[in-house]
DNA sequence: ATGGAAATGACAATCATTTCCATTCTTGGT
DNA sequence: ACCAAGAATGGAAATGATTGTCATTTCCAT
């Protein structure tokens, strides 16, 4: 489980955010690292299961994954011409701990998206 | 639209907490109401749209539904059991506000979730 | 070198969700 | 009541992400 977890791990570096297994995939490809698509979505899984990767959602249900770590960030979104902004949430990470802790909750986490319209839409 | 939105409102009440698409359309089966699965799709996308009815997804990523009272709130859900708990979200909303005003955008909106472990599980 | 366990990847299978399209209801105007 | 236009419906097929299968390859300790 090693080559591939490595590859995967510098592909999830380059992206520097969040990404799907098939994009993954396709930056893999890019730079002419053979491995099957079979084997990145196992290689993301087991990341997962020993904690260094997150999971999450998109709204459409696909799964997008990130580096443990990694600076966390939220995005404002143009609803129009889909412009996007990288938002700090100093605020809503402490939101999202305490409301959880106040309720018994565990291992916190949080999604959280902001959307309108820019200023030339 | 009318009829169908209906039955799957009522089939909802039923459940009584989170159901997904194919769950609704095997309990309004049950009750010997003639319905497809693709009008139950249909109308749960509008009754989403016309917020009626809250939508999120389980860890596998497959689409779960229910009621929704009109109050504007958050979830707190269990990753393991779903279990879930409504959050008031009053820094978040101000947080939303702030954070797309100093960034030029109007008509500002947003989306947030706290997930983690619940104390039983 | 060798045997066995773990890893790999091409391909098929699965499953929720969407799309397509033909058929059936509604509805407003006459 | 009648009829055409458009909306609503539902079954079948398509889609797309993810998982299972299984034969082959790589690793590593002996």
């Amino acid at each position: 489980m090693s080559k591939s977890a490595t590859k995967v791990l510098q592909a999830l570096e380059r992206v520097g955010g969040f990404a799907s297994a098939q994009e993954l995939h396709l930056v893999l490809k890019r730079n002419q690292e053979s491995i099957g698509l079979t084997t990145v979505y196992r290689t993301l899984q087991n990341l997962v299961n020993e904690k260094s990767v997150d999971i999450l959602r998109k709204d459409d249900g696909e799964a997008i994954y990130r580096l443990c770590g990694d600076s966390h960030h939220h995005h404002l979104v143009c609803k129009n011409c889909g412009k996007t902004v990288e938002i700090e949430g100093g605020a809503i990470e402490k939101w999202a701990q305490k409301s959880g802790e106040e309720n018994g909750f565990r291992e916190i986490g949080h999604t959280a998206e902001i959307f309108g319209l820019c200023s030339e839409c």
